[in-house]
DNA sequence: GTCTATAGTAGGATAGAC
DNA sequence: GTCTATCCTACTATAGAC
């Protein structure tokens, strides 16, 4: 977390050091502070959009918005970075997950909106697939920083797989026959 | 990044600080060259695994795999970590990302094998892919270290999401036909 | 090549004036 | 609440003995 200083903060924000931390003890805890408020302006920045998606290619749109958002900002993957920070034991920990749980909250709603009628809900793990699909942009996040193109590169595919999901809903009862059956198998592995 | 100081890592050694400039220069020079070569064994070590593979779900099951001996081996997520190290303009970007390419390209060729005869691999962009299955694990890794159980979850609805590719494999010309007008449409978007 | 010793610096945190 | 001044610690990096 090299260039997240007390000074550095302080100086960006035009204040002293020492008001840093009057207001907030340690520089850790105004992390996080600004970890969670800073996300929860952001999600609800993004609560229309997020509203209006109705297929799982408009999703992956909104997270790619949003990517450019952050980068005009010069806010790429800070949540990512705290995440990484919080990985030694840090305080960090609670803060950051919870962030991401801002994120998760927004992203299972989607889900469960979009797979109302699907017959992958029946079986569908909602909660996990949007567990899973916020640590997968984090992860672009990251990949993001060392190699843009990469990262581009992934997030298409993922467009390409979205595809695949939705054509399973439209596959009708047989496909839902046998998709069950291939689940049911799954839970039970060899 | 801090605990990845020149003492720390020369006494974990059991070497002396100096030491550590008079052999790589800097610090992070020595981060990078450790990134590159331990990266380097792991993906041998588990070339095997790799090589047996045959379903996208055991696929899944070798990235289990590979994050419980991480964990065991205290190396959760140093790649993760090393990545949003180097977000901040370091030098650490060459590096890194030559790590995760070497994951991706590994990955990339399981892809090839197992979607060989599947009619997704028409169209599929499996390099794509490969970078995104890399991203999302980077990411589960970060999302272990705030909320494991929620990790776990991601990673149990993956597997469902590969019961559901495999499952395409399997439906016969009919789907291969749907799947691949819908995904001519999605290369020209709305 | 490996050690000791040390210079120089950046950052966390506090005391106290205003 | 906000500032100045300051202490202390941990770190990078180098010089030089062995």
């Amino acid at each position: 977390m090299t260039g997240a200083s007390a000074r550095t903060i302080a100086t960006a924000a035009g204040v002293n050091q020492a008001l840093i931390f009057y207001h907030y003890g340690t520089v850790d805890d105004l992390l996080a502070a600004a970890c969670v408020t800073t996300t929860r302006s952001r999600v609800a920045r993004y609560a229309d959009r997020f509203a209006a998606v109705t297929t799982l290619r408009e999703l992956l749109d909104v997270g790619r918005a949003l990517h450019a958002e952050e980068l005009a900002e010069g806010n790429v993957s800070m949540l990512a970075q705290l995440l990484a920070a919080a990985q030694t034991g840090h305080k960090l920990a609670g803060p950051t997950g919870e962030a991401l749980q801002l994120w998760t909250a927004e992203i299972e709603a989607v889900l469960h909106r979009l797979l109302a009628d699907s017959p992958f809900s029946e079986f569908a793990d909602i909660p996990g697939l949007a567990r899973a699909i916020a640590a997968a942009f984090v992860g672009l996040e990251l990949y993001e920083g060392v190699d843009p193109a990469g990262a581009d590169q992934a997030l298409s595919a993922l467009s390409q797989l979205a595809v695949l999901v939705e054509l399973v809903d439209e596959l009708g009862p047989l496909a839902t026959r046998v998709l069950r059956s291939r689940l049911k198998r799954a839970t039970r592995p060899t």
